[in-house]
DNA sequence: ACCTGTCTGTCAAAATTTCGACAATCCCGC
DNA sequence: GCGGGATTGTCGAAATTTTGACAGACAGGT
């Protein structure tokens, strides 16, 4: 059960560096915020789970979230790490079905959430912005179309390059990319779904390429 | 590039037999048929190419459609296979950005091509229909995180399994599944992203199990 | 009924990945 | 500065997958 803060004055100027939001119309930008609460998340604190209902729309404005699930027999699979200012739940708020994924925090964690029915009173009212929120979701469907094919094509080498490229840019959220990425090779391994020893392999060819450099917990990106 | 033909008036009751087609609002579905122009295309013709701009909203209505991409060096990965009446094409609208994948058809094939600009021009004027597109692209991102999960997490007898049973039931589409999945070893190798050799050996161990009954060109799921 | 191109089933060798293990390194708190 | 927990680097054996090959089965056209 996360905890609420007041917001920020300069939020606004961080969520801009998200491209859909910068992208956004005002008047959906000046709903968002004026709607969004911020919840305050510790460390291995979970934001909502799968299968549960939608709450709102997400995005994340400080520390980082898990994006993965636990099999009820075997290991876990993790399918995002997201930072700020990325933002998620479009979906069900879309199509109103429950959570795909579990979303566990990274540290201390700010998450701007966006309560459901508030926000879909305004949709309502302003229905030209249902667009919007399918260009959030079409934007992660465009990524997991390429990782798909990826997936099916490459060697693990190529896959983890683009991985961390594609975390890099916040899965395509903002143009310039970070440079140094902060997740530890398991992490990364589940990421992919290979063991941690295949993943250090990897990273090694790719560090003697000169496409990164490897230290202890982060990973630098080279050119 | 296809021909043209006039619509059979018995296509609104086929089309009604996709779930997300029957939820839509009726005046939607009148202005998709109405809008609507059927493709036809002979076996291995093109109906539009990655990176092409998004001609409008698709769906089948008779062959099948093959969803991929050929590499510029490498082998063809295969993401989908679409059958009557599965629709497709809504990223391009909602987000305006170029086809994500190559669709060519398997056999005679007919393509229900609604075109965009009329209908942008509709959903100008009829704007909460955005969020139905969006459900229907919804539709496809939660099919694609689970295949993603379960490329990280299941061996590959199960994947094939559920990859059968998603393709029997159309990715989500419609409730019944079908029995017979007309499909060679060949090309379900390229939708898993693994050697024809270990989709034989895989579907073998599902035969021994009693899940399906493999045949020529084509394979009967059971239970 | 025959021919031909496609699809299936199977094999062994080669390449790759996982698993289990263990030492070295690093960070952080005391 | 020390200790403990976590992370990284690496190794060899076991398991899995790919590759290349080939024979048999099937379907459709003539």
């Amino acid at each position: 059960m996360p905890s609420t803060s007041p917001l920020p004055v300069d939020l606004r100027v961080a969520l801009a560096s998200d491209d859909w939001f910068a992208a956004c119309p005002a008047p959906l930008q000046d709903t968002l915020l004026q709607l969004g609460r911020l919840h305050l998340l510790g460390h291995g604190q979970s934001l909502f789970s799968r299968g549960g209902s939608a709450e709102g729309l997400c995005c994340v404005t400080a520390g980082g979230l898990h994006i993965g699930a636990v099999q009820p027999e075997g290991q876990p699979a993790e399918l995002a790490f997201l930072e700020p200012y990325q933002w998620f739940g479009e979906i069900g708020l879309i199509d109103d079905l429950p959570r795909t994924h579990d979303a566990v925090a990274e540290g201390d964690t700010r998450v701007l959430v966006v309560p459901r029915d508030p926000l879909l009173d305004w949709l309502d009212r302003h229905p030209a912005h249902w667009r919007w929120l399918g260009r959030l979701a079409c934007r992660k469907l465009r990524v997991s179309f390429a990782v798909l094919e990826e997936l099916a094509v490459l060697p693990l080498e190529e896959r983890l390059q683009r991985r961390l490229r594609l975390l890099a840019r916040g899965y395509g959220s903002r143009e310039a990319p970070r440079r140094r990425i902060r997740l530890g090779q398991e992490v990364l391994a589940r990421m992919m779904g290979v063991s941690r020893q295949s993943v250090n392999k990897a990273l090694k060819v790719l560090e003697a390429r000169g496409v990164l450099r490897l230290h202890y917990g982060e990973i630098e990106l080279l050119g």
